[in-house]
DNA sequence: GGCCACTACTACGATTTATGATATACAGGA
DNA sequence: TCCTGTATATCATAAATCGTAGTAGTGGCC
């Protein structure tokens, strides 16, 4: 009841970018990651769609699959537009949290 | 084409409940504080659809209407949500930030 | 008076996204 | 053998985003 879900977002998109900027990962990887890093764990169906759609815009890009594994890693033109998403949240989350801290 | 859009995600839901934290405003006053804020400017279409929900989950409530605008407050619950998110919605963008500034 | 810009909200429809469910497959341990 | 963990794919559906258009009041300016 704490953690009610604030619509249905939780911008796995985000994530998975800023995931991938610590160094290439297969889709698998990425949910762990992100779990450890968020505590937010994304089912398949959502992790996997991310992916398919980032590579399709060009952010990310595929490499070669060792064993079953299909590692991604982020392109020049997703770091980039990473970093703009970045800053506009960070802008938001700086914000919020002081006028938010003020309450208590 | 140096600013693409990350799929259609501007995350409106946070920047609204953000904006809030500041005093009760009407739709109109949100869009413009969060061009303000943000240089995002929502569409009268995603604002007045975010604030329908957020009210219907109770994250926000309307306050009495004057004249022809219709303000609106964060409630207490909002406000958890709020910080929640945020604080991870933070986390995200300082390991992000860290390691994209590692490139330049 | 007519026109335009700004304020303020509503309605609606097209497109995208997120998410859960389901399925497949392989490997290792009990 | 069965179960757990690793790893990915795909589909259906509900939901969210966003643009466009419409309504309406106010005030300025020519």
């Amino acid at each position: 009841m704490a953690s009610k879900r604030l619509g249905r977002t939780q911008d796995p998109t985000l994530m998975v970018l800023t995931s991938l900027t610590g160094g290439a990962k297969h889709g698998y990887a990425l949910i762990q990651d992100i779990e450890q890093m968020t505590g937010i764990s994304l089912g398949p169906g959502t992790l996997y769609g991310v992916l398919a759609r980032l590579q399709e815009e060009g952010l990310i890009e595929a490499l070669a699959a060792e064993d079953r594994r299909r590692p991604y890693r982020i392109t020049a033109g997703g770091a980039v537009v990473l970093k703009e998403r970045l800053e506009t949240t960070a802008k938001v989350a700086r914000i919020g949290l002081r006028r938010l801290g003020a309450f208590t």
